[in-house]
DNA sequence: GCGCCCCCAATACCG
DNA sequence: ACCGGTATTGGGGGCGCG
């Protein structure tokens, strides 16, 4: 019989070679398909003049009985053809030590023995989690007792299918608080509040009973067993939550065996934790990836995403919790259940974007929430890779090699009337498409090509093939293809509906792979690191921008600035319809006006520009106002200067409304909030070698018994007195307003700031 | 001892 | 744990200077 499901999650047998595919079948009944018929493999690629039936004998000699075969096959290694010897495992749990043990063969070297049983089984069948398949199977009783409806066992491997709606997922969001006034690890720590959200019910509170949190520990379990969830969604729980959880499950004696195989959470790739069968997501790990959204606890995460609520939490911090569970357990109890609230309303919005990016990539959903960027696009380019037939190379450590990147003009300072932004469109992609740029086909220093098969870097010299097609070629056609045809198909449907919404979430997707390529090939992390890709990208960057700032020339446009890919010239339509016309037949990568400004301010500085568009709204790119490392005092200011330029007053009226700050300052009528600067711990503050005021700011906190980890931010404001900076940067909470040292925000935050806009203009 | 110059560490931004 | 380019601040060392 035949059955069709989505798939949720992989696994496998620890013991048996079973591949198991956690998945909800059309009818909405939750399923365990058995794969038994996929045995794990690597490869032994004999090293140059070495003989493949001596190293097969060798190997056999070796491995013994736990390699049920070798079998000599033509694969590729960067784009070089070569003959590899596939030795397929008796069972994947041995393989670690056979490929130790062949290890040994000096004349070959292993390559994809890294590579993860599932992810192996998933690639090679091509199947893909968070996507429709269909699979001949036979129903087998569920004698392991997994927490499904049905356990089928595969006769074949599943067949993708078109269908793109994913099935109605049951999710259950989760926080708890915990009560550790000596830190995580102590005797004292209990959990104190936990709440939960299936999706469809309310909140479910749990609350300790004084110091007691078994009931709580063992409700969460049951909560579980009892909703089933397919997916279960936290906010820094891959780092905290879990943690706590299983250790307290486990001091009580507990059994937390939630996954639908009756295995408790456990840590796996990316820095997460997996529960079989279901999808865990931490949403933490999506928001510390979001540049946009600077403070990154939930409420703020949560105001980003417009959900309403989150205006009116109150949060209760770590620090609080002791106090408060002391005197206001009410207090602890709403914010825990808004919490979840927040957790559950955010879901709803990334959840279809996860789901994509999941079945865009091939990483299971629980995976692709956690993992990098790197590493995203690094799946999508194994998955390529095994369609090429190319191997798939080790990833290791390597120095690193700064290159030279993209191009960035001075602008021209001043007010601008009438400006247009041009944009290269993905002009990275599209070099590396153009000239063939890929690990595959770069032809190394030491060999000799005819010059009318390669194409040549101007600047850096290298050389690719120009034939045949490069596995990024074919992979960012491949993604660019899709994501247009994607986005043609989104205009048949209403913004509101789901078809639409599901689209635009895969093209988003898509968009993050693609972009994603030319950092990849530079990353020293990455399995193809190919610096010479990257590299050459750059300069051919380079060469395009600065093309296309001669070309606008010609067609009689003087470009104001330019960065990377766009540049900004003063709109005249006529100009820029030639000027676009040329760029598409020289270089034939489209350029398109991306924007338009009514005013452009410049200053010296290069990254720095504000735009008024004709909508009224405005555009603050790079200046202080949009940086979240300087004194609200200052950047209101900045803020406001830049709006009343733009909308046409005059430098002596702006000027006195900026020398009019100051006054305003030592009358004291900003609140503290205004003067607080805020900044990234980036490390534990022992490792610093500076002395920076907001390292010492944060030791100060320490010793009052505040506490914060590298990532966190610490917000401080300068005291008055006659040392170092350092000395007297003091943490907001622990200062006093009257002892705030006006006269440094004036001097070096307000007025330079307040200088160099209008130095320009006068 | 002080001002000046330069370099470096640190952060957050732009594309 | 994607890249390089950039602005900016504050710490700190070296130097000249009667």
């Amino acid at each position: 019989m035949k059955v069709e499901f989505w798939l949720l999650d992989v696994t496998y047998g620890v013991k048996e070679d079973d591949v198991l595919l956690w998945g909800i079948d059309g009818k909405g009944k939750r399923v365990a398909v058995v794969d038994r018929g996929f045995r794990y493999y690597f490869y032994l690629v004999p090293k140059k003049d070495s003989d493949v039936t001596g190293i097969i004998d060798a190997a056999k000699a070796e491995a013994g009985d736990n390699v049920l075969g070798f079998e000599v096959v033509k694969k590729k290694l960067f784009g070089r053809p070569v003959e590899a010897i596939k030795v397929v495992c008796r069972n994947h749990r041995h393989s670690g030590s056979v490929a130790k043990r062949l290890s040994k063969i000096k004349e070959a070297s292993i390559l994809e023995d890294d590579i993860r049983y599932s992810d192996r089984y998933l690639i090679d069948n091509d199947v893909v989690t968070s996507g429709w398949h269909e699979v001949e199977v036979k129903e087998v009783r569920n004698e392991w007792g997994y927490a499904v409806d049905t356990v089928y066992e595969a006769l074949k491997p599943p067949m993708r299918s078109d269908k793109i709606e994913a099935p109605q997922l049951r999710t259950l969001s989760f926080s708890l608080d915990y009560y550790a006034p000596l830190g995580s690890s102590s005797q004292e720590t209990f959990i104190a509040t936990l709440s939960v959200k299936a999706n469809g019910g309310e909140v479910k509170q749990f609350l300790a009973k004084d110091d007691d949190d078994r009931e709580i520990v063992a409700q969460f379990v049951k909560l579980i067993d009892q909703h089933d969830p397919d997916v279960i969604v936290g906010y820094g729980s891959n780092s905290f939550d879990w943690t706590v959880l299983l250790r307290r499950a486990d001091i009580h004696g507990f059994k937390s065996s939630i996954g639908r195989d009756g295995t408790k959470p456990h840590t796996s790739v990316y820095g997460h934790f997996s529960v079989a069968g279901r999808a865990h997501v931490d949403l933490l790990n999506h928001v510390e990836r979001v540049p946009d959204i600077k403070l990154k606890d939930v409420t703020h995460a949560a105001i980003f995403y417009g959900i309403k609520l989150a205006r009116e939490v109150k949060p209760v911090s770590l620090v609080e919790i002791p106090s408060v569970w002391k005197d206001e357990k009410e207090k602890l109890l709403r914010f825990s259940r808004q919490k979840t609230e927040l957790i559950h309303q955010m879901s709803i919005e990334l959840l279809p974007f996860f789901i994509q990016l999941s079945s865009v990539i091939g990483l299971p959903l629980d995976q692709v929430a956690a993992a990098a960027i790197g590493f995203r696009a690094e799946n999508n380019i194994m998955r390529h890779a095994f369609k090429e037939n190319e191997l798939i190379p080790k990833r290791k450590a390597r120095p690193y090699f700064p290159y030279k990147g993209a191009i960035v003009l001075s602008p021209e300072p001043g007010l601008h009337e009438n400006v247009a932004v041009m944009d290269f469109s993905s002009m990275y992609p599209n070099l590396m498409i153009k000239y063939n740029l890929s690990p595959d086909t770069l032809v190394p220093k030491t060999v000799k090509a005819s010059r009318a098969k390669v194409n040549k870097i101007a600047e850096v010299g290298y050389k690719f093939m120009k034939s045949p097609d490069g596995l990024y070629r074919k992979l960012l056609r491949d993604l660019i293809e899709v994501r247009r045809s994607i986005r043609n198909q989104m205009k048949k449907y209403p913004h509101d509906s789901l078809t639409y919404k599901i689209l635009d979430g895969r093209q988003k997707a898509i968009k993050i792979v693609t972009n994603a390529t030319y950092g990849y090939a530079g990353w020293i992390g990455a399995r193809w690191y190919v610096r010479e890709v990257a590299e050459s990208a750059a300069a051919l960057g380079r060469e395009t921008i600065n093309r296309a700032i001669d070309v606008a020339k010609g067609a009689g446009l003087n470009t104001l600035y330019a960065d990377t890919d766009s540049i900004m010239a003063i709109n005249e339509p006529d100009k820029i319809k030639a000027f676009e016309k040329r760029i598409e037949k020289e270089v034939g990568i489209d350029i398109k006006p991306d924007k338009f400004y009514d005013t452009v301010l410049f200053t010296k500085a290069k990254k720095k520009y504000a735009g008024l568009k004709p909508s009224g709204e405005i555009d603050i790119v790079g200046f202080e106002s949009v940086r979240g490392d300087w004194a609200e005092v200052a950047r209101e200011t900045q803020r406001r200067m830049i709006e009343m330029l733009l909308k046409g007053d005059s430098v002596e009226r702006v000027r006195s409304y900026a020398e009019g700050v100051p006054g305003r300052i030592k009358n004291k009528e900003f609140p503290i909030e205004h003067f607080i600067i805020w900044k990234t711990l980036t490390k534990p503050v022992e490792e610093y070698k500076a002395r920076a005021p907001h390292v010492y700011a944060a030791k100060r906190l320490f010793e009052a018994g505040g506490k914060l980890e590298a990532g966190d931010k610490i917000g401080f404001v300068v005291v008055k007195g006659s040392g170092k900076l350092y000395e007297r940067a003091v943490p907001y909470a622990l200062a006093k307003y009257d002892d705030i040292d006006f006269d440094y925000y004036i001097d070096n935050q307000l007025m330079p700031l307040v200088e160099r806009c209008l130095e320009v203009l006068e």
